[in-house]
Formats: C-alpha cells, structure tokens, sequence
DNA sequence: GAACCTATTGGACACGTGCGCAATAAGGGA
DNA sequence: TCCCTTATTGCGCACGTGTCCAATAGGTTC
C-alpha cells in the first residue's frame, strides 16, 4: 500500500475499523478484518495501536462521538430550550438507528473486558447525559418549565431511550423506533411540567 | 464420570454453564469451561445440546426465569397493587445486582449474533413486562391507582430500570443500585397518580 | 451370563484470535 | 547520491473456538 503520514493512517484505520463495526458489531470486529478492509497488512494495525481494545474504542468514539455532535449542533441552532429538547428527540431517533446502537450494546457489554473501550463508553454517555441536564437547567433558570433535579431527570430521559432503544435493536419487531421517541417524550413531558406533546415534532419536516 | 440420567445431566449441564457464566459472562463461556466446572470431558456436552447457543440460552432461561419467578411469587403475596408494585422494586434491586446484570447485557448484544438466546431474552423481557402491565391495570380497574396505558407504562418502567441498571453495570461508579430504584420509583408515581415517595420502602425491612 | 443401548471419553479437525518480529521499501534530508 | 528513519509487509507463534466422532464403559434387559 502507499505510505501515508501516521496521522492519515490512524484516520484511515478508525474509519475502516468502523466499517466493519458497523456490519458485523464491536465484538465481532478483528484485527484481521480491518486490515483487509483498508487492503493492507494486520500488522499495521498494531504499529498505530498498542492493542485491538484501544482501535475499538476510538472506532466507537468516532460514531457515537459524531452522533453527539451532530445533535448537539443541531440544538444549539434553536431558540429556547423547550426547542432544543424537541430537536434532541428528532435527532436521536434519526442518528440511532437499530444498526448503531448494536455499537452501544457491544459497548456497554464489552466494558467489563475492555478497559478503553469502557473508558470511552463512560464518557460519552456522561456527554449525552449533560447536553440534557444543561438544556433542561436552562428552560428552569428561564422560568419555561419546572424540575426539581435537572441531572436526575436527564439520567431518566437517557437511560429510558436506552432501555427502549435496547429492545427495538435486541428483539426486532417488538416496538419500533417512533413509539420509543413518543414514549420517552411522554416522559419527559410530564418530568418538567409541559403539556402532553408540546415536545412534538410534525413528522413532515422530513 | 458417574453416568447419570438424561434429565439429570442436562440440569447439570445448565446450572456449569450459569456458574461458569456468572463469573466470566455469557459471551466468554466456552465449552470447555462448562466441561471444566463439571469435571467431565467437552464432547458430554454436545450429547445433550445441539450448539452453545443452545446451552447459553438453556443457562440464561435458568438464571433469569428464577429471578422473574421469585418476584412474582413475592408480589403475589402482597394484598394490593401498590403493595405489589411496591415490593416489585425492592425484589429486582435484590436480585438484579451487577454481576446479575451482565448476563443481561450480554444476552442482549449477542442477540444479534445466538437465535435461541435472542428468543430467550425476547420471552423473558415481554414476561417483565406483561408482569408490570398487569399490576398497574388491576390498580386502575380497583380504582387505586390512574393510567391511561398500562402496557406502554410498563415498557417505559421497566427499560428506565434496564437503561439505569445498565450504567451501573456498564459504569461502575457512575450511579448506584438505591439511586437507580429511587429514579425509577419516582417516575412511576408520578405515571400512576400517586403521591411521591409512596412506593418507598423502610429500608429497615432487610 | 450374554447382548444391547447409550452415557461418556478424549482427542482430532478446521478455523479464528491478538500480538510480535525480522525483512522490505519508500521517502526525506544531507 | 547516499543514508537513515520508519511505514509497511507477511508470516509465525501460542492459544482458544465450536463441532464432530470412533472408542470405551457402565447399566439394563433378556
């Protein structure tokens, strides 16, 4: 293969790693699969990366971390909170699709086994979880809605998407994907004191 | 080996494979480890189980249909729905600790990848759910407690439950288990229409 | 006692795993 | 042009994986 600067050799093995992660999981993503998929030896791999653990976790921050982003961008794009909730909800069922959130299933499942991949885990569901606590401490110091515990609630919020989005990725067909977004809004809804489906989003925007 | 009856060695086989699996987790329990904790040879197993899959599933069932069981024979014992809640919440944090919890979350990423854990895990979760569903519509239909979908409440309390528990075993550190029963506790009251912190329990029970 | 069924053995098979390492080659600086 | 750093190769090592199977042994039935 060409030689490339190590800096567009480590982008390059994270994109590729990310690939095949994204096809076949986390878990099931081996040296020798991101190799062949850049077309390159095995060997390179671990001349970027001191071990498969830390590939796997930049390839999992390379996702989810984009995810984040791209929610947070487009939050921080709307006016009031109340809005940026409404956008956090649309964003997170269009960036999590069934297939993405086998990588954090394989995430959270690996963590007790691979220390950076449990390390990167932590601190980007910590990350979701302030972008929410931050929003909603907003819309109270606002006087736009009402919550006693901000870092509670966002916790709640999460670990609710979570939970359902778990069961849409784990057990096809048992819910989909727009009744978790109304159920975790429902939730929320009546967490911060908002009339039922003032979070509501016409589906037309799309 | 002693040779056993067929009934007798399968038992045998299942609760190997949960020892084994409690310890090191579904998705790192080999055959060999189950023949290991057994004491017999590797092949015994095939004798009785046509794959791995099988016998993970087979141990899964076991481990978290007991837990599912146990619960709902201590609910049945209370007098009413509230009380049955009640003592659904202080059941599953006794039971579902973090190492409890990791069969789960095992189970669920390798949903994708063993068909008959995925069925397993997919009957178990309903079986939760249809658990809760049913307390809170006896509440509603005695006149106790007020929900207008007891299905979707009990979908949205039991993966709060999950997505919090989650973290604490994904996280260690992150949250704690009381927390987690506490967050979960309050977003069911204020779902029901019952007043806060009437779902506690005196800690003093234990 | 003999015959038969089957639980159990122990290892072979084919494959996959992360990781390491000597050899090669490509590019930049003198 | 030579040299020296280092990106890249290709393979080997040691081990682990599920599955299969001929051989053995223990128990039951006639």
């Amino acid at each position: 293969m060409t030689r490339l600067s190590p800096t567009a050799r480590r982008e390059e093995i994270v994109a590729a790693a990310l690939r095949v992660a994204s096809v076949k999981g986390l878990a099931n993503t081996t040296v020798r699969d991101v190799a062949a998929e850049m077309g390159t030896s095995s060997g390179l791999i671990h001349h970027y990366f001191a071990s498969m653990d830390d590939v796997l976790a930049a390839a999992f921050d390379e996702a989810a971390g984009a995810d984040l982003a791209a929610t947070t961008a487009e939050m921080s794009a709307c006016a009031g909170p109340i809005d940026r909730l409404s956008t956090f909800f649309s964003s997170y069922i269009r960036t999590e699709d069934y297939r993405g959130f086998q990588m954090w299933l394989d995430a959270w499942a690996e963590a007790s086994r691979r220390p950076a991949l449990a390390a990167t885990s932590l601190r980007l569901n910590v990350a979701w979880q302030r972008l929410i606590a931050t929003t909603v401490a907003d819309g109270v110091a606002e006087g736009v809605l009402v919550c006693d515990d901000p870092d509670a609630t966002a916790w709640r919020v999460l670990s609710l998407l979570d939970g359902l989005s778990l069961q849409v990725a784990a057990h096809p067909g048992l819910l989909d994907q727009s009744t978790v977004a109304d159920w975790a809004m429902a939730s929320l809804e009546t967490e911060i004191g908002l009339p039922r489906r003032s979070l509501r989003r016409p589906p037309s925007k799309r």
